[in-house]
DNA sequence: TAAGATACCTCGGATTACAATGTATTTTTC
DNA sequence: GAAAAATACATTGTAATCCGAGGTATCTTA
């Protein structure tokens, strides 16, 4: 059985990656913490804990990439919803940039 | 400046496929160690110490994806080449195939 | 009204990664 | 031909990271 080593290997790479797929979620729309989680489990199985996301997502703003603002809902809980700076976006087209180009250098050495 | 952040984690991620990429390379031909650090480097641009390659042979070694054996030069010192064993071969193919799917998964996201 | 869901946040101990270090031979350089 | 640099293996201590567990509060459902 190698299910275990691929497993492993496979959230391992899913997680790295989280931060380049939050950036993107976020330059499409407005998200909070806690619907981030359910987006990221819809979109690559991956699921993740309130533990996880929430450093993610300070770290993302104390570097400069996201703008944050707590919504009042009209019923429930006030949401912080995320969205990115110009600096982030900026940054996440030169992020998805290389992340292109990792792709293509490591299936240059994927037999087809 | 953004280019830490990117740096960072573009290496990150890298170092995570590593062995993804090491399996893929010794598919192609049996390498050893020190030589892989060489072709790491060229391909993908990251360049990874002793301390990180060995380890992770060892470790694919322990888990039976690879086989190794000493080989003597005429000249120099003895190199431990590595190839794929058969289980290797099988799971390689699944990791791949997970490989595959994470980038569509995460493709998806990406704005183009 | 109790339980479960939604929504935020923090932190310390377990895990992990790798720089540093060590050995030995060969090649290059001056 | 001595010293330095390169080739090639291996290990390990600690520095950094990560996230499960735990905490607060409100809303919904059974």
């Amino acid at each position: 059985m190698y299910g275990k080593f691929i497993d492993n290997w496979t959230i391992q790479l899913k997680k790295t990656i989280l931060p380049l797929l939050i950036l993107n979620m976020l330059k499409q729309e407005q998200l909070y913490g806690y619907l981030l989680i359910v987006k990221i489990k819809e979109c690559t199985g991956l699921e993740i804990t309130e533990g996880t996301i929430y450093p993610i997502l300070n770290r993302l703003k104390e570097d400069g990439w996201l703008d944050c603002k707590w919504i009042e809902q009209k019923t429930g809980i006030p949401r912080k919803y995320y969205t990115l700076t110009m600096d982030g976006e900026k940054m996440l087209k030169e992020l998805n940039s290389n992340w292109n180009t990792i792709i293509k250098d490591i299936n240059s050495q994927i037999e087809i």
